[in-house]
RNA sequence: GCGGGCAUAGUGUAGUCUGGUUAUCACAUAGGCUUGCCAAGCCUAUAACCCGGGUUCAAAUCCCGGUGCCCGCACCA
């Protein structure tokens, strides 16, 4: 996929608007800063690519699972994750540098203990008292603290005394689910647990529409397994290239990818099954939602950019022009028994398993995580081409809005007909458009720009036909503009397989 | 959150500096005529000064506040 001249943000998000793909909630009201709402092309999009998403990792093995869990945690939860207390911890701002701080950190020498329990102004006092100075550029101009919370708290329950939130992210609540669906799953390992809904964040500053949002969609695939006996079929995927971006060739300078057989990521020391599921994540980008093969890269992370827990972190990046670079739209986290670990002692109960072997185990976790919202920006980003005047969506048939329209060539003479042509669509479970507005080439050019992939257009030729069973009219493809008379016949069977989304050949992983 | 820039029909815009007729143009949309397989043409119509306050005889235009957007920094457990 290629363009003539990279689309700006701007102009691809009026595009966007204008399309009824998205656009900004409560826009009537100036806007909703951090908030979109999508319209019935932007709806569909997402729901093809949550779909294509599950049919792609649910479909690597038989014992993935997706669940739809609540959107709200209880206060105790996210106490056990962490959350609450990294995101309770008071701040400090320079006012000299800007440079934001823990309090704790700033007053770590005058009072070793922490800060916990202290209110905003007894914690500007101590740094007054104490002659407190900003850790980066010496400053004294320390600004009072206030504290920060990335998460939407809210009262729960009719007395207002128990707490709750919107969940952080999607995976607390498959970790959550992991005792339960340790039985449903039948005792057995690897278990993944998928799910895909939205998560909160109350950001500082959202930006770039889709990217930094504070209500977002997750889809995330959480794979608890053993670590001592996991051993997914690499053999299948050891010649594999992947376009990764180590730690080592960053610190020297490198931004692009090396592509690099997984057999030698293996041999430089990376487990088998992170691996295999990073083969799988790039056969995702590349085959499923087909990015460009050069734009997509994986970007390690060093110890320091990660989360502590995570003991191995690749994101999944593609280029996105429109953004001027590279934009992280999935990561493989490596997770280590940290969040099993964390709500046993959260929960006071043991979330730990019991193998055929007789072993305790507590399963560690691969997360397997995906930005729904990035990535229809990115779709757009790297499907739209605006050349000769033409703008084309170039979306493959399973994500595309609306798969077929039925176009009439002249709406009093052809209109009927068309009609039945779409009804028949309909009944197979197609959700075909027809537009009658306009000339052909007006109506093909619309449904370009929504990446419609095919136009069925019918003409006198069609309604002559006494049969209906041998009645043609003209398939025209979006990309090639090519055109080929069909039956009503071929043209289902066409559409009906395209609209399906590849899956990989399912295996059974051991361990 | 800090600094800078910006906000006019569905979309992109002219007008703002220097306050003053019915707010410009294009595309899109809708109707009519015409055409009939790749955004043709002509006619017509719908449609906007982000919100609130102030200055003034008079505010899209000047001032203040709010909201939103863009860029940089910071943040993104």
């Amino acid at each position: 996929m290629s363009r003539s001249a990279a689309v700006e943000s701007d102009q691809l998000y009026a595009i966007l608007r204008r399309r009824g793909v998205l656009w900004p909630t409560a826009d009537v009201y100036g806007g909703a800063q951090g908030l979109v709402d999508y319209g019935p092309a932007g709806a569909a999009l997402k729901r093809h690519l949550e779909e294509a998403w599950a049919a792609w990792f649910l479909g690597v093995s038989p014992d993935f699972h997706r669940i739809d869990p609540a959107e709200i945690l209880p206060e105790a939860v996210v106490r056990a994750s962490g959350h609450l207390e990294n995101f309770t911890d008071p701040e400090v701002v320079c006012d000299h540098c800007h440079a934001h701080f823990r309090a704790e950190t700033v007053l770590e020498k005058a009072r070793p203990e922490g800060v916990d329990g202290l209110s905003p102004a007894q914690i500007g006092e101590l740094l007054t008292q104490q002659s407190a100075r900003c850790p980066s550029c010496g400053s004294k101009e320390l600004a009072i603290p206030r504290p920060f919370n990335l998460m939407f708290g809210f009262d729960f329950g009719a007395t207002g005394r128990e707490r709750a939130y919107l969940r952080p992210e999607t995976a607390q609540s498959s970790y959550l689910a992991f005792a339960r669906m340790w039985d449903v799953g039948r005792r057995r390992l690897p278990l993944g647990i998928a799910t895909i809904g939205r998560a909160y964040r109350n950001e500082i500053a959202p930006r770039q529409v889709l990217f930094r949002m504070r209500a977002f969609t997750q889809a995330e695939l959480q794979v608890f397994f053993d670590p001592e006996h996991f051993r997914p079929p690499f053999p299948t995927v050891a010649d594999e290239l992947l376009p990764v971006l180590r730690v080592d060739r960053r610190r020297a300078g490198a931004e692009a990818p090396d592509p690099t057989p997984a057999r030698a990521l293996v041999a430089d020391g990376l487990p088998e099954f992170y691996v295999y599921f990073l083969v799988h994540v790039h056969r995702f980008l590349r085959d499923v939602l087909r990015y460009p093969a050069d734009a997509i890269r994986f970007f390690e992370k060093s110890d320091a950019e990660r989360a502590f827990y995570n003991r191995i972190q690749f994101d999944a990046e593609v280029r996105v022009e429109s953004l001027g670079g590279f934009k992280e739209l999935g990561a493989l986290h490596y997770r280590g028994d940290y969040d099993l670990s964390r709500h046993s002692a959260g929960s006071g109960r043991d979330l730990g398993v019991t193998l055929g072997d007789g072993r305790h185990l507590v399963p560690h976790v691969l997360e397997i995580t995906f930005g729904v919202d990035r990535n229809v920006w990115a779709l757009a980003d790297a499907g739209l081409s605006i050349a000769d005047g033409r703008t084309v969506w170039r979306l493959p048939p399973y994500l595309a809005p609306t798969p077929v329209a039925v176009l009439p060539l002249i709406a009093e003479e052809h209109g009927r007909v068309a009609d039945a042509w779409r009804a028949a669509l309909g009944a197979a479970g197609i959700p075909a458009v027809s537009d009658d507005r306009g000339s052909i080439g007006r109506r093909y050019a619309r449904m370009d720009e929504v990446g419609t992939p095919w136009c069925v257009t019918v003409d006198s030729e069609t309604v002559a036909e006494a049969d209906p069973a041998r009645a043609t009219a003209t398939m025209r493809e979006r990309d090639s503009r090519a055109q080929e008379r069909v039956t009503l016949d071929t043209l289902l069977d066409r559409v009906r397989r395209g609209v399906v989304p590849p899956r990989p050949a399912a295996v059974e992983l051991s361990g």
